[in-house]
DNA sequence: GTAATAATTAGAATCATTCTATGAAACTTT
DNA sequence: AAAGTTTCATAGAATGATTCTAATTATTAC
């Protein structure tokens, strides 16, 4: 299991333009991320991680995680308290999460949706981000990998 | 300051539906946190519960708020992983939060909003609860108990 | 009024995350 | 390519919100 050489450009010219490095850790973390794309969480991806590389520490996925959320790499998606989860779709979408399964699934919304919606906020307020988040059951063996498309 | 009598009853027949009875410290606690509609915290409610009842609990705080939306008397909202906030609005709503004061705000979206964006999620998804959560810069001096309502 | 049940409390335990200190690796400048 | 400087990775401790536990107190049912 191994980078493509695309994935490793955009990583390292991320971290350059944060000012970080790549390193073996690194590029073993992000590729972990964007091979699987079923939300881990920081304890799951270091599980995933140590099978490639024995060595890594929990700290280490800390460090990458908050590191590549600061670089744009990746997304951080958190329900109620639980663990944050990471996720590698940068286009602006929703998420669903099951209640039954605990799966997330990517929910692209229309684009106008996001932009609609944010014209409805009284002009006293400046977002940047809105974040959707639906919570219910989701119908069985469904692939939580598979980002879900409105027409 | 007391509960109102209409309030006490809302309480009261809300727990008694859980299996709950009302005791000194619900009643204190759920008058808090209708008093001032901020968002408080546990920890905050627990400060503001101890005014005047000094022998009241950190644990019978977290218990009551717990009980409380589960009887649906108030609506836990997170952000990222912050402290959980706590909400007496009933209503279905959306909240925004402020990243330079840390305010929160409820948003009144036009109903249709909500069903409408229901109807976007692809069949194989059974939801009940939407989030809207907007994250930005609240332009100065807003109360965030006065609740925002678009037309 | 006594037994049975429910509620409150203080303090310990938990768990995700962050911090700290240390040593290893990688650039700089010669 | 050695010496000095900075960045990284690591183990383990610390933090902080929340939950759990065990003991005490209050309330209900008989």
């Amino acid at each position: 299991m191994k980078l493509l050489i695309r994935d490793r450009e955009i990583l390292s010219s991320a971290l350059n333009k944060g000012g970080y490095r790549p390193t073996p850790q690194r590029e073993h973390i992000y590729l972990i991320i964007l091979n699987k794309r079923d939300h881990p969480t920081a304890d799951e991806i270091y599980v995933r991680c140590k099978k490639e590389m024995q060595g890594i520490s929990l700290a280490t996925v800390y460090n990458c995680l908050e590191m590549f959320v600061e670089c744009g790499l990746v997304k951080q998606v958190n329900f109620e308290r639980e663990p944050s989860r990471y996720c590698p779709n940068l286009m602006e979408h929703a998420h669903f999460h099951c209640k039954n399964t605990g799966k997330v699934f990517d929910i692209d919304l229309p684009n106008e949706y996001f932009n609609e919606i944010k014209k409805l906020l009284p002009n006293s307020f400046n977002t940047d981000i809105v974040e959707i988040n639906f919570r219910g059951i989701c119908k069985t063996e469904m692939d939580e990998t598979s980002q879900l498309v409105n027409e």
